[in-house]
DNA sequence: GGCACATCGGGAAGGGCTTCACATTACGAC
DNA sequence: GTCGTAATGTGAAGCCCTTCCCGATGTGCC
C-alpha cells in the first residue's frame, strides 16, 4: 500500500478536481449523486484516508480533548474518562488521556504537549498544588474545566463532588457506630479534596460534640495502595490507637485493610474502615468496604459538557457563563465498618 | 493571549527570518548564541507555541503512537499502557491510549482515528476475532505490534506471555491440592488468551491422568466481574458442582468471589479460586486470590521497543525482523486456592 | 429559441511549519 | 589584496487539505 494517497491521487482516479474530492467527504450534498459515487469509489479503491494534520492545520484547532487525570491506576479515574469520552464522542471528538501521575512535572509536560496538539480544549484534575502549571496554561487561551475540584476565584468551569459534605457522611457514619477516636488517612497536604473530607470530618465530629482532637491525621506521599499500606503500619504504631479510620481514597483503605490483614487486626472488630469513591474493588475487598460513592462517570461527562459548550462558544453563540457544578456524594456501607455485636 | 502567535509573529518580534526562528527550535547549535538568546526571549514574551499539526504535516508522520487495549478498566491493561507509555516517552514520542472495550466496532473507529492522525505505529491488543479490523488497517501501512496475543503467521511483531504454560500452572497447582473436578470460567470463546489457557489447563489434567471431563468451561460475553458475578451464578447451579475453578482473568476471579460470597459458599474450603493477571486488586480481594501473573508493565514496554525499531528502520537502517517475543507467567498463590485442613 | 437561474465542479489561495539551496559576512592564509 | 572556507541567516517551496469564488453546464419557462 502506498504509504501516501492523498486527495490528488484520489482526484486522479476519479477524474475530477481536488476540491470536489473534499466536497464528497465533507459536505456530500453538494455533490452529484454520479460523481459522489465515482469519488467514493476511488476513495475505497485507493485506501485513502485524509490526513487530520492537513485538516486541522486549515481549520486552526484539533478534534481532540484532552484528559489529564491523576492517576490512571485508580479506577476512579478510569470511570472519569470513560464519562468523558462518552460526552466528547457524542459531539464527534476524540479524547486524549493522560496520566500526571500526581506528579506536577509530569503535569506540565503533558499540558505542553496539549498545547502543541492545539487540543480543543482541556479536562484537569490538577496534580500541581501550586497552581503555577495552571497559570503557565492559561496563557495559551485554550479553554479547561476542572475535575473533581472546585474552580477557585471565578475563572473557570469545574465539576466537583461536595467533599466536605463527603466527608462528614464518612465521619458521621462512625460517630453513629460508637467511634470517638478515628484517624483520617488523608494523603498528599496540597489537594483540595484531602482538606475538604477533613473539614467535613471535623464538622461531623463537632455535631456530635466531639473536638478536633478526636481525629488523628496522618498523611501520606500518594493517594494509592502503598501508601495505604504505609500508613496502616503508622496506625498500628500509634500509642491508643483509633478505633476506626477514614481514608481519603480507597486505594488507601485497601492498602490499610492489607496491613490490618497481616498484623492480624480484625476489621472491623478491632478497627472500622471507610474508604471514599466507592471503586468497583471495594466491594471485592477482604472485607468489603464502605465507601462514599461518587458519580464519577457523570462527573466526567458533565466536565466534557461544559467544556464543549465553552468551546461552542467561540463560534458565536451567546456568552458561555462560567460553573462550577457540585455533585453530591452518598454513603455505602458494606461490612468494614459494621462492628460485629 | 492572542489565539495565534506563529511562527511569522516570533520572527517579526525577533527581527530574523522565519528560517531562522525553527533553526532556533529545531537545531540551536546552527544559530549564533546572540541571535538565539533574542529569538527565544521573543518566544518566551510571545507565549509561542509551535503548532504540532504543521510540523506534523510537514514531516509526513506524528510523534505519537496508538495504544488500543481491550479494558481500561482492567488493571491489567493499565500496566500495559505504563509500560508502553514509559519506553515511548524515552524515546519522545506521546501515547494515545484508547480503549475499545471489547467491542470489534469501537476498535474500528480507534484504528481509523489512527490512521487519520498518521500515528506512528500503534500498539494493539485485538478486540475482534474475526481478524477483519487488522486486515483493514494493515492497508495503511502504519506498522503495529500485537501486544498479549502472538502474531499469527509471519506479519507482524507481537509480545504475548505463554498463556499455555500460564493455564497449566494454575491448573496444575489445583491438580496437586486434589481437585479433580474443575470450572474454567473462560470469557469470549473468540480471544486466543482463552483458547490457549484452556489448552495449557487441559494439559495439565492430562498429566495428572485426567482427562478432558475434568474441566467444565464456563464461557462469558465478557471479561469483568459482572461477568464473573454472572458465571459465578451458573456454577452454582452446576449438578456435581466442580471444587475448583480457574478463571481466565482477575476480575472474573473477583465476581465468581462475590457470587460465592452471597451464596454463603466459602472459598476456598467448598471451592477454590484461581484467577489470571495478578492485578493489584486480587490481593486485597475478599479472599485473596491465587492468581498467575503476568509482567504486564514489561510486555507494555517491550512492545513499544518493539515498534520503535520498526519504525526506525523505515528511515533506512538495517531491514527490522518482525519478532514473536514470548514471556513467561508466574503462579501467585494466595488464600483462595489453599484448602483449609 | 433564448434567458434567468440552479447546480456542479474547477482552481487557487492559504494555514504554520521545516528544509534546502543559496546569499552574506568574517576571517585566516597566501 | 584576493581567495577559499566556515559560520550564519534568508527566503521560498511544499506538506495536504478546505474553502470560496467563478465559470461551465444544464433546466425550466416564457
Amino acid at each position: 500500500m502506498a504509504q501516501s494517497v492523498g486527495i490528488k491521487d484520489v482526484a486522479r482516479a476519479a477524474g475530477v478536481s481536488v476540491g470536489t474530492v473534499s466536497n464528497v467527504i465533507n459536505r456530500p450534498d453538494t455533490v452529484a449523486g454520479e460523481t459522489r459515487a465515482r469519488v467514493q469509489s476511488a476513495i475505497d479503491r485507493l485506501g485513502y484516508v485524509r490526513s487530520e494534520s492537513a485538516r486541522q492545520l486549515r481549520a486552526g484547532r484539533s478534534r481532540i480533548m484532552g484528559l489529564l487525570v491523576l492517576d490512571m491506576g485508580n479506577p476512579f479515574f478510569v470511570d472519569v474518562a470513560r464519562g468523558a469520552e462518552r460526552a466528547a464522542r457524542d459531539a464527534g471528538l476524540g479524547v486524549m488521556v493522560c496520566n500526571s501521575a500526581q506528579n506536577a512535572g509530569e503535569e506540565a509536560e503533558y499540558l505542553a504537549l496539549f498545547a502543541e496538539q492545539r487540543v480543543r480544549g482541556v479536562l484537569l484534575t490538577p496534580a500541581d498544588a501550586t497552581g503555577r502549571n495552571i497559570e503557565t496554561f492559561r496563557r495559551h487561551g485554550i479553554p479547561f474545566v476542572l475535575v473533581d475540584r472546585v474552580a477557585e476565584g471565578t475563572t473557570e468551569c469545574s465539576v466537583s463532588v461536595d467533599d466536605v459534605a463527603g466527608g462528614a457522611l464518612a465521619v458521621r457514619h462512625l460517630v453513629d457506630a460508637g467511634h470517638r477516636s478515628i484517624a483520617y488517612v488523608s494523603g498528599p497536604p496540597g489537594f483540595n479534596q484531602v482538606r475538604d473530607r477533613r473539614t467535613g470530618a471535623l464538622n461531623a465530629l463537632a455535631e456530635a460534640g466531639l473536638g478536633p482532637g478526636a481525629l488523628r491525621e496522618l498523611p501520606t506521599e500518594r493517594l494509592d495502595v502503598a501508601a495505604g499500606r504505609d500508613a496502616g503500619a503508622r496506625l498500628l504504631g500509634l500509642a491508643d490507637r483509633p478505633t476506626a479510620v477514614f481514608c481519603a481514597n480507597d486505594l488507601l483503605a485497601l492498602g490499610v485493610l492489607q496491613a490490618m490483614y497481616a498484623a492480624g487486626v480484625v476489621v472491623p472488630d478491632d478497627l472500622a474502615i471507610v474508604g471514599y469513591d466507592d471503586i468497583e474493588f471495594a466491594a471485592a475487598a477482604a472485607v468489603p468496604l464502605t465507601s462514599v460513592r461518587q458519580p464519577a462517570i457523570t462527573m466526567g461527562a458533565m466536565a466534557a459538557d461544559l467544556l464543549l459548550e465553552e468551546t461552542e462558544e467561540r463560534e458565536g453563540q451567546a456568552a458561555h457563563q462560567h460553573r462550577r457544578v457540585v455533585l453530591q456524594p452518598e454513603l455505602v456501607v458494606r461490612r468494614s465498618s459494621l462492628t460485629a455485636r
